[in-house]
DNA sequence: AGCACGCCGACT
DNA sequence: GTCGGCGTGCTC
């Protein structure tokens, strides 16, 4: 009886944008059955009468046995907002860090076209033309043949007096004809076609002129070029300043010669108007930009623009990997080790780790760009998984600046109490000579705010956030107490609200070094760049322009003034406490210490004039500063593998996290659930730490816990997750429980 | 996530 | 007696 035909799509496979764990198969009426494809986001019903959005992901031959199948009620695109290739990527990745189905598809558009809905497209690169086909005018001439078809007979008709037309152009006479075009095409009276552009390579502007490359970078475009068309990783591992940009544009030209599309990836602060510019100049019109900084609309449009074909290029942050770039040649990930490629908020992912498996998946060429690469890519790379191309000297074999350490322990054991703005004398001698000679300094401090602490002198009591377990920060300017956690903000009193007594400050952040540069230099021309002071994306680039125009003379800021900014003025950098990272309960804050020094020392010495750098710590010892300090990458990177490996944590273990967040009650039953659900599928493979209160005990009012896994490999924490799956979908006490497969935070 | 079902405590 | 707490199951 089924007369399973062969038209597809009968049957389709819809994760469900809610956080339902499973996949649900429904009907397409014949109706809507032209317009679903792979990765079309479509409307169904779902549980007692409900409606929900959910995403073709599959097209399955059969239906679950016993299950009365209901109906797709309207397909929401007019075209499939992603490639088959990113539909199945997302479906690994889903699966791969322990996300519902449908979440990660939901997170990968643009915000702008999950709110809107799809706007007018075609689903394939090129125009499409429909066209009668020969018995056409036969069955319009017969009265009988489209008798109960009148929108067909319309279509028809007007097909037969225009002939082969866009398919654009039908849409536009016929709002609502979509389904009848579908059906005459069916009926073998409308022939549909494609036809594909030529390539648009040929015919980009190359406005900006590419740069002769050195040796070096020579060097590794011809590698980059001999593996065109396969994949192949590479890990290209050049000092600041050595010009790896300069790489990626060239490899990129290459590929677009060849009429192919490429990807890249910068972490969030890098993706500054200056690097989009030089994108922009070396490609014009065919890079499409994907940041935060862009509006909803803006977002969409440069979505449409991949998506289409318009633009073959896309330079974006993390969530960039699922952009749906076109026949994909190349992905480079730039300054890979940066911790912004992994998600936290929202389902969790890894862009750099996507990015190996995007490459693979598409036949790409892959490039992990950095200065100091992370310990996972190294170690890939020394076992000959990735190919390292080495960048050793900065382009015009300037030297990396000289990195003097000041050990703030000593300066307060020979008696020097207090440091205004935490600047010792040698730091605040380095900016006067500076700036007497017309250059720029940058001075970076990872804290934002006055005093990171405010404490009551008679009773001890230290200001705290009444929802989160964190000390509140002192912003003198706004003349508040604020939680960077939540936001909440207090009246600073000097007085104690619980005793009277008289508060004071401890703890040096960044507004409180703005205010010590301008006291001791009135003439200086000072800036602060933080998240207090800029809000936007513009903003940033607005302070950023000014700085390179040389309108300001001192920078002081958090990591905003780290990334990837190439000022020649700048000749002296000064970090005003190194030691901030190395203090976090995270197994990588060696790494990211001895990352953040090298980045921000990069940015010293980039022009004619060489460059300086003054590191303040009290820890000069610690090999992360140190080996920073002598720009040793190999014996710091040796250093820390040897330790990983001998405490047995990543790249040579890994890791699953499961985060639990909600009442003091709940959050603590819901923690111990989970860990007596996993003891017994540990299974002497899998090692469990915890359960414990998360280092933050409590944000906005909810509270945390953790638990830690850690095995040889992936699949035994799969074993771990699945014997935790009950406990996790409804965790006692109104809990909420999130898998963090290889986790950055440990927070 | 929602929504129904079902089983035990304190209330008009 | 029942109103309502939240534990459990289900959604194609």
């Amino acid at each position: 009886m089924a007369l399973r035909c062969y038209t597809p799509r009968v049957l389709v496979e819809v994760a469900v944008a809610a956080a339902v764990r499973g996949r649900f198969t429904y009907r397409v009426p014949s109706a809507l059955a032209p317009g679903v494809s792979l990765g079309q986001r479509v409307a169904v019903p779902f549980g007692k009468s409900r409606r929900a959005t959910g995403y073709v992901v599959g097209f399955p031959a059969s239906a679950p046995d016993g299950i009365e199948l209901r109906d797709v009620v309207e397909v929401l695109d007019p075209f499939p907002p992603f490639t088959p290739e990113l539909v199945e990527l997302l479906r690994w990745a889903e699966e791969y860090y322990l996300v519902p189905p449908g979440e990660l598809l939901r997170a990968a558009l643009p915000p702008g076209l999950n709110a809107r809905r799809g706007e007018a497209g075609p689903a394939r690169r090129g125009v499409e033309y429909a066209a009668p086909a020969e018995a056409a005018a036969g069955a319009a001439a017969d009265p009988k043949a489209l008798a109960r078809a009148p929108a067909q007979r319309a279509v028809l008709e007007y097909l037969l007096a225009r002939g082969r037309i866009p398919v654009e152009e039908l849409r536009a006479a016929f709002p609502k004809g979509r389904p009848a075009v579908a059906a005459l095409a069916r009926r073998g009276l409308v022939r549909l076609e494609t036809e594909t552009p030529v390539a648009r390579g040929a015919l980009l502007p190359a406005s900006a002129a590419a740069p002769v490359l050195t040796p070096a970078q020579a060097a590794a475009l011809v590698e980059l070029d001999a593996a065109a068309g396969t994949f192949q990783p590479f890990l290209l591992h050049g000092v600041t300043g050595s010009g790896k940009t300069e790489v990626y544009l060239q490899a990129i030209a290459r590929a677009r010669g060849a009429g192919k599309g490429a990807l890249v990836l910068v972490p969030e602060i890098a993706l500054t108007p200056q690097l989009a510019g030089r994108f922009r100049a070396r490609f014009g019109d065919d890079v499409a930009l994907m940041h935060s900084g862009l509006s909803d609309a803006e977002r969409h449009a440069e979505w449409l623009r991949l998506r289409r074909g318009d633009a073959r290029i896309c330079v974006g942050v993390r969530s960039a990997i699922f952009a749906p770039v076109q026949d994909l040649a190349i992905i480079v990930v730039d300054e890979e080790h940066d911790p912004s490629f992994k998600q936290e908020d929202g389902p969790p992912y890894h862009a750099r780790d996507l990015a190996v498996v995007r490459a693979k998946r598409e036949d790409a060429v892959l490039v992990l760009g950095s200065a100091t690469p992370s310990l996972e890519t190294l170690e890939n790379a020394r076992a000959g998984r990735y190919r390292k191309l080495e960048l050793p000297a900065r382009v015009d074999d300037r030297p990396l600046p000289e990195v003097e350490l000041v050990d703030l322990g000593r300066l307060r054991r020979g008696g020097v109490a207090k440091l205004p703005g935490l600047l010792a004398p040698q730091l605040s001698e380095a900016i006067a000579r500076t700036l007497e000679a017309s250059q720029q300094v940058i001075l970076f401090l990872n804290r934002r705010g006055y005093e990171t602490l405010v404490v009551c002198e008679v009773c001890g009591a230290e200001a705290q956030c009444t929802e989160c377990a964190v000390s509140l920060t002192h912003h003198a300017r706004r003349g508040i107490l604020l939680c960077h956690y939540c936001g909440r903000t207090e009246r600073m009193d000097a007085r104690c609200p619980a005793c009277g007594g008289v508060r004071y400050g401890v703890g040096v952040g960044t507004e409180q070094v703005e205010a010590a540069v301008r006291e001791l230099f009135p003439a200086a021309r000072v800036a602060r760049l933080d998240r207090d002071v800029v809000t936007s994306a513009d903003d940033t680039a607005a302070v950023l322009a000014r700085f390179a125009r040389r309108e300001l003379d001192v920078l002081v800021g958090t990591q905003m003034v780290t990334k990837g900014h190439d000022f020649p003025g700048v000749t002296l950098v000064g970090v005003v406490l190194a030691d901030t990272a190395l203090a976090l309960p995270d197994f990588r804050a060696a790494e990211r210490t001895f990352q953040l020094l090298t980045q921000v020392a990069g940015r010293a010495g980039r022009g004619a004039e060489g460059g300086r750098v003054v590191v303040q710590t009290f820890n000069p010892r610690t090999p992360a500063i140190a080996l920073a300090a002598r720009h040793d990458y190999a014996a710091f990177a040796a250093g820390e593998l040897d330790r990983r490996r001998t405490v047995g944590y990543p790249p040579f273990t890994r890791m699953m996290a499961a985060r639990v967040e909600g009442s003091e009650d709940g959050a603590r039953r819901s923690a111990e659930a989970l860990a007596h659900a996993a003891r017994p599928a540990l299974g002497g493979e899998v090692a469990m730490l915890g359960p414990a209160p998360a280092a933050i005990e409590r944000i906005r009012g909810r509270h945390r816990w953790h638990l830690l896994f850690r095995a040889d490999g992936p699949k035994a924490l799969f074993r771990v997750h699945a014997a935790l799956a009950r406990v996790a979908v409804r965790p006692p006490g109104g809990a909420a429980i999130r898998f963090d497969m290889d986790p950055y935070s440990m927070m």
